[in-house]
RNA sequence: UGGGGUGUCGCCAAGCGGCAAGGCACCGGGUUUUGAUCCCGGCAUUCGCAGGUUCGAAUCCUGCCACCCCAGCCA
């Protein structure tokens, strides 16, 4: 039987809606404002938004909630789409953009203010705040309250007009001063702002608030559920309120959800600018930056992170989301659809000493253990071979199951071999190990009945490749970074990143594709990088480690 | 000290008056040419606290407590 998925309160309330016949399909939308790039709590949004439409046979907009030009630029727009496509949703219709609303919306303004719902005000930001009240006492009407809806009608015109200047003068909905939600405390509807948009370049000087705008746009193009994070709900009586006293061809509703806050790391736009601005990470898509553009490079994949959305669920509660929990998607992923390879961080060389120095075999391997369409790679086998330091000793417990001098380990995809000598250097470090091969043991135990307690990597040292790899760790080395008193900046992690040049890789990666994952052998997962990697200079990102149930500090 | 929210296992999360799903994490055991995967088992006599209603409550009522959001001409 299968196990019936939970549903959410959203589906619930949509599920009621259709119905009911409250509404006829559902129409949502995802409306960034381009001032940043998208990071995984926009993942979250879009999973919902997209995802709901998607579960009903409804649709989904993309509209970018451009009212402030100052803070907003092309370049995000670009980035925005493109990490929306990655994650591969597509929405309905063509990109929108609330600026081309901007006439309708200033046409509803002029509504209001024939209505009497609205004035022009002429005090200053700090007289407006002084007089806003606070959250235990009522504000004052401003002096500028009374005017008759000709004045106001006048003064908005010339406001548009560019007559005034910026700040001298705001369009406020005429509410009350003294409602316990500061929202309507006669919200601003209408800034000057005498810089160029975008979009509109020098069309407008007054632009719209958040507020004035964005359920306007969701009537505008028939948005039934307009679903935004926690934080709005409060504004959601001024959203209805403009509902009401505008002639709006649709009247949509908003609900809000609990945003995303994975631990270990931080998504304020403006601490990970500071990461990207101070050099701690090496730009938006650093693969330690939780931005869309960042854990695709660092191999996070797109089913992983819509699976991960799905898994952790939609809820009103606000909570901090275990990261194990995105990185068990990943490798769920990976796991079940990266090819696998072989690669050796910290070469030690080994030298088969009964292998001739110009044999080469070519040996085959499968590209993924479960899967047959994966294919197959081809490994050469040679006399001397790397393998990792980690995987020698010269002695050990019976929990090591790696090479032991004078004992047996299995080479993956080859041969079972023994280590017979052990070369140093003159400050004593193993610099070689000298083995040699069990007879018979391709794909066969040995025949004496002495099985290897373990398999290891290797590489050939004659036909493997040198490889760039870069591991990847956390950013932050504390649960939440940013809670409390917490500075984020004191809880980085000094290794979230080492890069190793000297890794061998066996041939077939070299030719990888950028963007292509894989699982390194009993190391995790690697993706080939998608700016720097080349056949000529292989560059890997460390994506996440495999599960690790080997305690180190037993052996 | 105003208003709006939220409190179910370490984390996420079902549950909507009939006697606590599931996932992550963790802990055991089995299989294994990846100490991976896979498989099997364990993991809330209890639902923020205290009362009350009821044959019966995590689910209804009352009162507390804790945490989050709101005083941008940001979104």
């Amino acid at each position: 039987m299968e196990t019936a998925t939970p549903t959410n309160f959203l589906q619930n309330i949509i599920r009621q809606d259709l119905d009911s016949g409250r509404v006829r399909e559902v129409v949502t939308r995802f409306p960034p404002e381009p001032n940043g790039y998208l990071h995984v709590g926009h993942a979250k949004s879009i999973s919902v938004n997209f995802g709901l439409a998607e579960s009903f046979g409804g649709r989904c907009n993309l509209r970018f909630d451009d009212t402030n030009p100052e803070k907003e630029s092309q370049e995000y727009i670009e980035s925005i789409i493109a990490d929306i496509e990655w994650l591969g949703y597509r929405w309905d219709g063509e990109v929108r953009y609330a600026s081309s609303y901007f006439q309708q919306l200033y046409d509803w303004a002029v509504h209001l203010v024939k209505e009497g719902n609205a004035y022009v005000d002429d005090l200053s930001a700090d007289e407006a705040r002084a007089l806003r009240g606070t959250l235990t006492e009522p504000g004052v009407n401003s002096p500028h309250r009374e005017r008759s809806p000709a004045e106001n009608l006048d003064l908005l015109e010339r406001m548009k007009s560019g007559e005034f200047d910026e700040g001298s003068r705001v369009l406020r909905a005429k509410i009350d001063m003294a409602s316990p939600n500061m929202n309507m405390r006669d919200p601003i509807l209408y800034r000057i702002r005498k810089v160029p948009h975008h979009q509109t370049g020098d069309d407008w000087v007054i632009y719209p608030t958040y507020d004035f705008a964005h359920g306007q746009e969701d009537a505008i193009e028939g948005i039934t559920h307009s679903i935004c994070t926690l934080e709005f709900e409060d504004h959601r009586p001024l959203y209805d309120w403009f509902i009401e006293h505008l002639p709006v061809p649709h009247k949509p509703r908003q609900y809000e959800f609990g945003r995303l806050n994975p631990s270990y790391t931080v998504t304020s736009k403006r601490k990970l600018r500071h990461l990207v601005e101070s050099g701690v990470v090496s730009g938006w898509d650093d693969p330690r930056m939780p931005t869309l553009s960042g854990m695709r490079r660092r191999g996070y994949t797109p089913a992983a992170i819509r699976r991960f959305c799905e898994m952790i669920g939609t809820t009103r509660k606000d909570g901090v989301v275990d990261v194990a929990m995105l990185e068990f998607a990943v490798r769920e992923d990976l796991n079940e659809n990266a090819r696998r390879g072989m690669c050796v961080l910290d070469p030690l060389r080994v030298v088969l000493t009964d292998v001739p120095e110009d044999h080469l075999e070519t040996l085959s391997a499968p590209g993924h253990p479960n899967r047959d369409d994966l294919g197959e790679r081809e490994l050469p086998f040679t006399r001397e071979l790397y393998i990792d330091a980690d995987d020698f000793r010269e002695e050990a417990n019976k929990k090591y199951k790696r090479l032991v001098l004078g004992k047996r380990v299995r080479l993956r995809n080859a041969y079972v071999i023994e280590a017979d000598e052990v070369v140093k250097d003159t400050a004593g470090n193993i610099v070689e190990v000298r083995a040699h091969v069990v007879p018979n043991t391709l794909g066969e135990n040995p025949e004496d009945g002495v099985k290897p307690k373990g398999v290891i990597q290797w590489v050939s040292a004659s036909h493997g490749r040198t490889a760039q790899v870069r591991l990847y760790d956390r950013l932050f080395s504390h649960e939440a970074p940013d809670k409390g008193d917490n500075d984020y900046l004191d809880h980085l992690n000094p290794e979230s990143l080492a890069v190793i040049d000297n890794a061998w890789v066996e041939p077939a990666l070299a030719a990888a594709a950028p963007e292509a994952s894989f699982q390194f052998e009993r190391e995790g997962y690697f993706v080939a990088d998608r700016h720097d990697h080349s056949p000529e200079r292989p560059v890997f990102n460390k994506t996440i480690g495999l599960r690790d149930s080997w305690n180190e500090g037993a052996a």
